[in-house]
RNA sequence: GCUCCCUUCGUCUAGGGGUUAGGACGCGGCCCUCUCAAGGCUGAAACACGAGUUCAAUUCUCGUAGGGAGCGCCA
């Protein structure tokens, strides 16, 4: 049998970091065993669905390269399909007709809690035989209320539920159109899927959906109930923490990568292994080795695993994002050099795209934005000669590598007396306008001999300006 | 309230009847060093609680507590 599984958002909202991390574990498991992996919108619920958050949805998992072999679908394509099927449940009596209106089912709900039930459908319609007239009705499926149904959880063995707990789940609406549960199962059931790997706040809802699938005649798929990720506070994930769209990961300069690697963590590991590329992490993933625990989302160690990814990805494959980085921050890359060399200078000092646009900024602004504190220290009248000798000596420089210019740097230390650390501090405070660079000799040759020789100029006169005589 | 799920350092996790309870992020220290990083070494830091089973429980069982989810003509 071919693995088939299915990654089936509603378009309500932003695709955030849970729904990622589910799409990420049923791709991971179809990929592994060689399977199909589908997209499907569950859009039913017309009030709330938007072709904008579809789009999002479409566009985050493309840049995490979660691609699908079949679809999307769109449920509300399909309605056709959902009427045919109630009507046979119905025929066959396995499904009726419900008159109760929404103000009398809440009438009773609240009467049940008062009583200390569990809320839940009383079943008053399931024998009803009379059909009132002009009264709006929804159709429900007959949930068997005796016995125990066990359901079978890849990642938390087998869940027992008493029948009588449930309740005859509403298939469609009033106004015809089918709910989520019906439209699921349908669709898992006609789409052939054969695992439905999903957030576990569908573990209820497992037992009903499975006797619907088996009075549809289709066979009931496997489960596995991922645990849930929590805000970095231990609350449910909101808009507050953590649950932004994922396209704003994208847009603070994280890579995908970085984004699946560490999601992938979150419940699952292999040993003590952190760093899965994407080939590892089809080649290891074992939903056996999945945890039911929830866990928290940690920005920090997301930094972490994006710095690692900077550091080692190839920098061809950052610049286009690197580029971005620096348009965004009103920078033009053309103004400044070529982007793989500033990444290669940069990688393993930032932890975002953004972050390197940022320090990178002095390469590509004119004037650079000047740190006043750090001139007043560090450009004093003291440095003053060594700065100018420096300057006569890079002008004479025939070629301008990182190593000729380290050497002009050490033979000018040398001749003021001073260590290679009392020159090269004011030098960078002098050409970057701030204290943090990559090493000097990298950062004069990045910037190019024309801006170092200008912004030294214009250090010699700042600082030849005050007390020296 | 009812049903279901969960519980190892602050966080992500490994482990599993007898271990100095391991790794990673973060945090502290040292080294390296022209700044910042990166890197190396190193330190502090955990089995929620109570019973039971057992020669022996962090590990198995049951409770308790805490957390989460569901209980919609939402998905």
């Amino acid at each position: 049998m071919t693995v088939k599984t299915r990654f089936a958002p509603s378009p309500t909202g932003f695709l955030h970091i849970g729904g990622v991390r589910t799409a990420l574990f049923s791709w991971l498991y179809a990929r592994h065993h060689g399977g199909q992996f589908v997209l499907r919108i569950e859009d039913t619920d017309r009030e709330r669905s938007t072709q904008a958050a579809v789009d999002v949805i479409l566009e985050g998992l493309a840049w995490l390269r979660l691609e699908h072999d079949e679809g999307p679908y769109y449920q509300t394509q399909r309605f056709d399909r959902y009427a045919e099927l109630a009507d046979r449940l119905l025929r066959e009596g396995k499904a009726y007709r419900c008159y109760c209106t929404r103000e009398e089912l809440e009438v009773r709900r609240a009467a049940q809690i008062a009583r200390g039930e569990n809320p839940r459908y009383d079943g008053r319609c399931r024998d009803r035989t009379d059909v009132p007239a002009g009264v709006p009705s929804v159709v429900r499926f007959r949930t068997p209320d005796q016995g125990i149904t066990v359901v079978p959880d890849l990642v938390r063995g087998s869940v027992e539920f008493q029948n009588a707990e449930l309740d005859d789940l509403i298939m469609v609406r009033s106004d015809g159109t089918p709910t989520f549960h019906f439209g699921v199962v349908v669709d898992d059931g006609d789409m052939g899927i054969t695992h439905v790997i999903r957030g576990d706040d569908h573990l209820n809802n497992t037992p009903r959906q499975m006797h619907m699938i088996q009075a549809l005649g289709y066979p009931v798929p496997a489960y596995g109930h991922l645990p849930m990720i929590l805000g970095s506070d231990g609350a449910k994930l909101s808009k507050r923490h953590g649950a932004v769209n994922v396209l704003e990961y994208r847009d603070e300069g994280f890579l995908p990568d970085a984004v699946l690697n560490y999601l992938v963590r979150l419940g699952w590991s292999h040993g003590d292994q952190e760093l899965f590329s994407r080939e590892e992490m089809i080649a290891l993933f074992d939903i056996s080795a999945v945890n039911a625990s929830a866990s928290r989302f940690d920005g920090e160690k997301l930094k972490w695993l994006n710095q690692q990814y900077l550091k080692s990805s190839p920098a061809e494959s950052l610049t286009a994002g690197f580029v971005e980085q620096l348009q965004r921050a009103g920078l033009e890359p053309a103004s400044g050099p070529a982007p793989v060399a500033v990444i290669e200078a940069y990688r393993e000092r930032a932890t975002t795209l953004r972050d390197l646009a940022k320090s990178a900024a002095y390469l590509y602004a004119e004037p650079p934005t000047i740190d006043e504190a750090a001139v007043r220290k560090h450009l004093t009248p003291a440095i003053n000669a060594p700065l100018a000798r420096l300057f006569a000596r890079l002008g004479e420089l025939k070629t301008w590598t990182r190593g000729d210019l380290h050497g002009a740097l050490e033979a000018v230390a040398a001749e003021c007396g001073i260590g290679f650390g009392k020159l090269g501090q004011p030098v960078r405070v002098a050409v970057t306008g701030g204290t943090v660079s990559p090493p000097i000799d990298v950062t004069l040759e990045l910037l190019g001999r024309d801006k170092v020789l200008e912004r030294l100029s214009r250090a010699v006169s700042l600082t030849g300006s005050g007390a020296v005589a």
